[in-house]
RNA sequence: CGGGGCGUAGCGUAGCCCGGUUCAUCGCGCCUGCUUUGGGAGCAGGAGGUCGCAGGUUCGAAUCCUGCCGCCCCGACCA
């Protein structure tokens, strides 16, 4: 492809409404454009890596026997209603206006569908079917350019199965097809079990890649591989040690203290000397929690304990109940549910609020002056902390969520009636699982890892162009012959060339085009070695070059692969 | 959906508080010509604008007021 010729518009300023590295190099090399909040055109150079990241998806996807679809993006909205989706996406999902049809925000109604006209019998099963597909989610608050859009592109794929033994097979193939695609796609990911929530279904893997753009956050350990989300997450810290004597209870005066670190620096004490309280209401009974320090209670963790919703109570909650404000309430005399931390379990010493305003209780022993306290794991994880597995340091960061693979079971079978006849006759509804990875997220996601500060660097595999072939003055007539029949010889020997033919530009400009656009290798046409009969040869990764003989130049580059 | 910010040429911006002969600024890009060609060139000339939209205040609005639209960020949400 001859530059001069392509729709390539580079820009050399930061666009002024991207901040996500990935979204500003996507824009700066003319891969995309915005044309809405959530929404993008692929321009060229874009889609080809689309098309690059689709190809591997593809083969893998054929690898353990996937089907190829394409399902319409527009659907009838009564298959919706037969699942309750179309509630149960509320507002994300798109309805079409002059017509009682939607916009597929994922497909398992459609397969669905087709598979409880089609698939009758065990002996048909298993099917893995898959698509690459737009689809559609009406998202309250698109971000970081492609990666959260209202439109998007997604690889989803769907398994029936006869039995949740199969189900299960079906599964690892999946699990490893996608570490086979992200492998490929030159990816740093990590595994990370997930509950699978309202999709219902018994289990679920998400692939996620460490990101600053991500929007969750995951607890990792680099040594062993333990990966949670820090809904979940769990770590090794030491709990307050048990001093041999108790102290008796006494009350000191607090005025003004409010929070645990005024009160360290009040009673110079440490912050594992106390005991934070935090008042919630669930199902409109108090329950106190009690943590060690500083911690953070994580909300995820109180629901999953106490079953359903949790909210802080209001300041006024908290005067009736304690009788006293937040800051100064504690666990002595407190009279409804305690749920304290594990780190707290049978501490003493320790000091807490009197629940009585500018008041806190010093000699605290919880075995002995508080009752009825259970003891459950309600912290937040920290970075640094022990891995629950092996020990070392934790990790914890936001993440991009790249592929999420799904036992479904029979959610959408038995709500659509899809059944086979098994091996007696009998009618079972089918088996089913669902997968999914975002296209252009996994192309965002590389950007995000493979980048420099003078754009992006390319590996072979999802390059748009193998190699970018710089002429820097077309002017000059030896150059000009000799560039254009090197791009011949290199195309001759397979390449994929983007020959930079811009009469007009300068050395510099195209140098620093060719950065930013990052091919893994730049072959460069100057004066300068040419009087030598040579060409340079830049590796954009490492920033090597060699000088190459005209004539070796096709040798060498292929020794280079 | 709550909070914040922004909207001036293709991109990035100045002007806005304090309305009027600096009122539409500057840089990049674009077009023409010449020069230049190993790290985002130089000179000369040129094109390009309903100042997001609609209303209002005023003798006069990019500037003040109201409403709407759009975009970005934080949060909530995220099968």
């Amino acid at each position: 492809m001859k530059f001069s010729k392509s729709f390539i518009p580079t820009l050399k300023e930061v666009p002024n409404d991207a901040v996500v590295t990935s979204h500003v190099l996507m824009l700066r090399t003319g891969m995309i454009r915005s044309l809405g909040a959530g929404i993008y055109s692929f321009l060229p150079l874009g889609y080809k890596v689309v098309k690059k990241i689709s190809e591997i998806i593809r083969e893998e996807m054929d690898a353990i026997g996937g089907q190829e679809f394409h399902l319409p993006a527009l659907n009838p909205k009564e298959i919706w209603e037969e699942t309750g989706r179309v509630e149960a996406f509320g507002d994300i999902l798109f309805q079409i206006k002059n017509r009682d049809y939607v916009l597929a925000p994922t497909h398992e109604e459609i397969v669905t569908y087709h598979a409880r006209k089609a698939l009758k019998s065990y002996k048909e099963l298993p099917q893995i079917w898959y698509q690459i597909q737009t689809k559609f989610r009406n998202e309250a608050r698109p971000r970081s350019g492609v990666i959260r859009g209202r439109q998007f592109l997604m690889k989803d794929a769907y398994s029936f199965d006869s039995s949740y033994e199969n189900l299960d097979s079906s599964y690892q193939l999946h699990d490893g097809a996608y570490r086979k695609i992200f492998d490929r796609c030159g990816l740093k990911y990590f595994v990370v079990g997930a509950s699978s929530g309202a999709m219902g279904g018994s289990g679920s893997e998400e692939f996620m890649v460490k990101s600053d753009a991500g929007e969750d956050t995951v607890a990792y350990c680099e040594s062993c591989g333990y990966a949670a989300n820090v809904e979940v997450a769990s770590s090794k810290v030491s709990p307050k040690e048990r001093d041999a004597e108790s102290k008796t209870i006494y009350e000191i005066s607090t005025p003004n203290v409010k929070s645990i670190d005024e009160l360290c620096v009040f009673l110079k004490i440490d912050e594992k000397e106390c005991a934070k309280s935090r008042v919630v209401m669930h199902d409109n009974k108090v329950v106190l929690l009690l943590m060690l320090g500083n911690d953070e209670v994580n909300e995820t963790k109180i629901e999953s304990i106490l079953g359903g919703t949790v909210r802080p109570a209001h300041p006024e909650e908290l005067k009736e109940i304690t009788g006293a404000d937040a800051g100064s309430i504690g666990p002595v005399g407190f009279n409804g549910r305690i749920l304290a931390d594990l780190r707290l379990k049978d501490a003493n010493n320790l000091y807490s609020g009197a629940n009585k305003n500018d008041y806190h209780i010093g000699g605290i022993d919880l075995a002995r002056d508080v009752k009825n306290i259970e003891y459950v794991d309600l912290r937040i994880v920290k970075s640094g902390e022990g891995c629950p597995k092996c020990n070392k340091m934790l990790d914890v960061f936001t993440a991009i969520e790249l592929g999420h693979i799904f036992k479904l079971g029979t959610k959408y079978s038995d709500a659509m009636g899809a059944t086979f006849l098994d091996e007696n006759g009998k009618e079972n509804p089918l088996i089913m699982g669902s997968y999914g990875i975002g296209v252009d997220r996994v192309m965002a996601c590389f950007i995000e890892q493979h980048h420099d500060e003078k754009g992006i660097v390319w590996d072979k595999t999802l390059a748009p162009f193998d190699i970018h072939l710089l002429a820097l003055n077309l002017k000059n007539q030896t150059i000009a012959e000799t560039s254009e029949k090197v791009y011949k010889e290199l195309q001759d020997a397979g390449f994929q060339v983007l020959f930079d033919d811009r009469v007009d530009a300068g050395a510099g400009f195209k140098f620093n085009d060719a950065d930013l656009l990052g091919m893994p290798i730049q072959v460069i046409i100057g004066e300068k070695k040419m009087k030598e009969g040579k060409v340079e040869v830049k590796i954009r990764k490492t920033d090597e070059r060699f000088d190459v003989e005209i004539e070796k130049l096709i040798e060498f580059l292929k020794a280079l692969d």
